[in-house]
DNA sequence: GACAAGTGACTGACTGGTCAGTCATTATTG
DNA sequence: CAATAATGACTGACCAGTCAGTCACTTGTC
């Protein structure tokens, strides 16, 4: 007696939003990205607590228990979701260190991508969230640190070392603290999140500015 | 038949802690700043959402009710704490603004002051906490704004401004983003918070490091 | 000064609502 | 048509906020 009919499902049409036929698998993996997706957007506005799975779902087109089909729990999404965000960034940062041009020029290059693709978009938002949520979730910190925080500062330290080695840096003491030359683009990408509202931040021109103090005035301008 | 009996209040003497005798709205003022400031502690630790009145209750040794007396609700709470918190900062921020000796030594005096006041102590958990939040509060990242983002900004620029005057200051740009100035002590605060369980920063000296790259190398050192 | 009536700060059991996670049932697929 | 995927009603736990009741202290009275 517990439990009504339910007689409906409104004829979810057996392809994905593609046209291919796509069997029992990659549905399923369709599926399971949607709810990171859905996830992940979800998160990001409301933070970790805050967060129902029923919308999630709602916002995956999935009813709630398909997502337990895909994940233990609550905590188990959430960490899933923060890895699949940053392994694609912790990979780019592996990749060839450019030695090409001057250091001043790849780190130029850096600050140009990194105001794109970071402060104004959503990987901003994963910094925030792991920063709002590291805390409380020591897995999710550690997980960052090792992936992101560790490598990125390895790669920094490198290439200062690099411009030091060439006389593009003065301050051999630059080595030691890589944070300083990636502070300004965190500062960015916090700034965008807590105050962009109402006081934007020309994050572009900062981050020139910061690159003139560490190699001295004017470069590629 | 609603109540038990109720005999306890352990005899909690009319006086505060101190030997004062205190009368009804001096005591009322004490739990006040007690729920306060276990409220303080608990968000740090927990977040907003994942805090539980409850739990503040019994960290000031109150019953759940009377944080009703004192305040309307939950976020009612939080945005007086983070008030609370914030106001003797901002005071400082719009103290005289010191006119002695050279800039960079102001600075360094500032550096100082921010490692031993913030970086470490719960000031700094503040500041994480605002970034936490701060998106779901809008309330709170305006105060927060307007009382100390805005005017330490300010305060930044006019010592800029002083020590691109006295020549010490090479970057005139400098003085369009004084956040470059801060962002390292930020890093700081938000490291600490993330990784400096397992990945200690010597704040001091990373800042020490910045002065340099802004002022030329060794300056009181 | 002693005693009663009054006051309001404080209490904590209770309510109403919310939500993570489950599972009996139904749909889909190979 | 078996096996697998998906559903969503349901449960139990949890928690913000309430309020009837208590009692420490104050005020008024003699």
């Amino acid at each position: 007696m517990s439990h009504l009919p339910a007689k409906k499902r409104p004829i979810k049409k057996k392809m994905a939003s593609s046209g291919a036929p796509a069997g029992r698998a990659e549905r399923a993996a369709d599926r399971r990205q949607a709810i990171i997706e859905a996830a992940f957007e979800t998160f990001i506005e409301q933070g970790y607590a805050a967060t129902r799975i029923d919308d999630v779902a709602k916002r995956a087109g999935v009813a709630k228990g398909t997502i337990y089909l895909h994940f233990k729990d609550k905590q188990a999404l959430f960490e899933e979701l923060v890895r699949s965000a940053v392994v694609p960034l912790a990979a780019r940062l592996t990749e060839p260190p450019p030695a090409t041009g001057s250091i001043r020029a790849v780190l130029e290059n850096f600050a140009g991508n990194f105001v794109r693709e970071v402060t104004t978009t959503r990987r901003g938002a994963i910094v925030r969230l792991v920063i709002a949520e590291g805390p409380r979730f020591p897995a999710i910190a550690d997980f960052y640190y090792r992936e992101v925080v560790s490598r990125g500062m390895a790669g920094m330290r490198a290439l200062i070392e690099l411009g030091i080695a060439r006389g593009e840096i003065r301050q051999a003491a630059l080595k030691d603290f890589p944070q300083i030359v990636v502070a300004p683009a965190m500062v960015a990408v916090i700034w965008q999140g807590l105050f962009g509202r109402f006081a934007p931040l020309d994050a572009a021109a900062m981050l020139r500015v910061h690159l003139d103090l560490i190699f001295g005035e004017g470069g590629s301008a």
